[in-house]
DNA sequence: CATGAATGAGAATTCATTCAT
DNA sequence: TATGAATGAATTCTCATTCAT
């Protein structure tokens, strides 16, 4: 049941988000600009004129830069995750839910560079920067994604769609070859070729998948 | 053949490293603070005086603060990929050798959190930043760990040591679920249980062995 | 007739004054954050919230915050005026309305710190900020201190309970000496000796009271 | 004894300060600077200006802008009561040192209103501003005219040139007679009359000397 | 080669004031 | 009247980089 078809979603994410409130389109151009430039690159300056607001609007919302970069990470954490989850919840079977799960996880390869980066090293960014002084970061966000991932394998294993392995080796794999290609292209900017992305998918289920052989 | 040790490598490396004249000197400071603070948060000021020179000395040896922070890491990671060479020719087989990729990658993690985040997060920084404009990086550089890695999995599935997998897909996995357990411990701060890395291992070790018993 | 009791007034002022419509509970409130904190780091929202008002009310009553900081200051010296005159008025020869002069004017010192330098510096900061371009201040309110002294010293050297003395430079050692001891504790911030308020008394009183003895 | 003279020194202090190098040239623009408006609508920039010196240098020397107004304060403090420590020396018996001291205290009234309103408000300024977090400031500085008053009176005393009175009493009316004149000219910004400043200082010989009738 | 004093462009942050409701 | 969200001018402070010695 390997198919050949790869779902693309679309991720250009940060202008699907509905555009409420002064808040929001801080967030949306906040988000948009620490990915393209990291966090110490952005000048809050930049941020009000794109959201189209004054600079003091932005310290109107948040205390201060650290805790815009820390909203605007969790938002779009909370975010993504739970596209992700949704997007899971569609697949019936254990393998066709990991399935979705890689694919989906993958497209964010398609949007553009500056979001891929964001996902692979901003957050880290935001780990050491905010875990030190005065700041509280949820840590569970950065653990919905590995939930998601555990219950799906859990699920498998319990329906012996899948093999009997460690789950946890697995997940930390699946998770972190995700990343890997991600990071690849990031670093050598080549087009995202659907084949590579297809075997690597493939590849997965094939080593957990009992061999219906 | 899945041993229960854990080659544990001390990688307090940039004091390893001879500190042969002035350049290294400042190469060896600049890689501390990197690691330590990230680059925009690390002053040249600070890098000159823990290396014990004037602080025009730094743009003696490097263009600027850039300059200075593309060479440390090129430098870091040439340091790393040449040890890690060297340590996987020691393994006999194909099967040993992985195992010593295995654990010698993920032996960072017991060096200290500084170094593991450099090797997660400022890398790709270096790339981003740097891909810009003025500066060419040596993307090959990047690549060394993967052709080691690969070269193992090549040889391994020739000696029928390995099963025939999807080399890439798979060398993406190891590399990836490296990365992965790396940034969990970072994000999470926790003790790097050995327990944990012996699993990985083995896992990745059972998943491409013939004998599956 | 030199006593030995020392009349303290309670001078937590701004709490007494009548909070009769919205003006004056901002007047109040910005008395008491001027004090507090000068005038530069006072903040009108601060004073809105503390005066129980919003932002955009003070600008309503006030042109502006120097106009604000005009009022209150004015309004706090003539209340104070009054006051020393009121209590002033129930002495019934010279020598006891000085007594009761020196020992209410000493008496702000009771209060707090916060008073006692609004008294000796925030009145002049009120002189030159204002002096300045648009704004014009009342000088007379200034005077009247000192109007108040020098009545008591000429009725004192008509009546003969006083001495022949130069009034103009005895009251300006009077008012300064006042002033000084303030000073004096609002630098050194030690406990107030009602030993030392009665010496300074006595002494002025000995200085200008015909009888010696 | 009572002589019409009176010595008037020559108090455009900051510029006889000898601008020895970049430090002091910063300090003698800062005190200007404060003088003229004050702490807070003093910027950098405008001492850094008119101390021909760059934005940056400013804070070579000092922490920041408290630390500039607290080092300038005390080098000028310093520098004034050591010139009239200097000044008094000269002065033969004791009561021609008071005579010296009233004297050379009131003569800062001919310099400008701008140093006239350092002494009497900028100085508390200094306290309150400085004594709250991590600032130090030595209190000395401010005891050191009382010191030197004090010691005048207990020699004219034990000379039996000036009759028995209370020290303490006499000489903050001295000192705060003083600064109440300053205060007065600085309010009303009418002329310095000399006849006001000898009638001042006539009536406190006048008032301790032993009545040599 | 080495140095570190000097610089000023640039960034974060504050806050008086306005104005639509 | 009363409000408080929105604003941007103004200010403090940092730090990469230069250059005279």
């Amino acid at each position: 049941m390997i198919t050949e078809t790869f779902l693309l979603t679309d991720w250009s994410v940060f202008d699907i988000m509905p555009p409420m409130d002064k808040k929001q389109e801080i967030i949306k151009s906040a988000l948009t600009l620490f990915c393209d430039k990291g966090f110490s690159e952005t000048d809050i300056d930049s941020v009000a004129k794109s959201a189209g607001v004054g600079k003091g609007t932005v310290y109107l919302y948040f205390k201060d830069k650290k805790d815009l970069f820390i909203s605007s990470t969790t938002y779009a954490l909370n975010y993504f995750n739970n596209d992700l989850e949704k997007k899971v919840g569609e697949g019936k079977k254990a393998k066709e839910r990991l399935k979705i799960y890689i694919d989906h996880s993958l497209s964010i390869l398609t949007s553009n560079k500056a979001i891929t980066r964001f996902f692979i090293t901003e957050v880290l960014e935001t780990m050491r920067r905010c875990g030190k002084k005065d700041m509280v970061v949820d840590h569970s966000i950065f653990l919905k994604r590995y939930d998601i991932l555990k219950k799906i394998l859990d699920e498998g294993m319990k329906n012996k769609e899948f093999k009997n392995v460690n789950r946890d080796s697995i997940s930390v794999m699946i998770l972190g070859g995700i990343n890997m290609i991600m990071t690849k292209h990031l670093i050598f900017g080549n087009k995202v070729e659907k084949k590579e992305l297809l075997e690597f998918r493939n590849s997965v289920l094939e080593i957990i998948s009992k061999e219906t052989k």
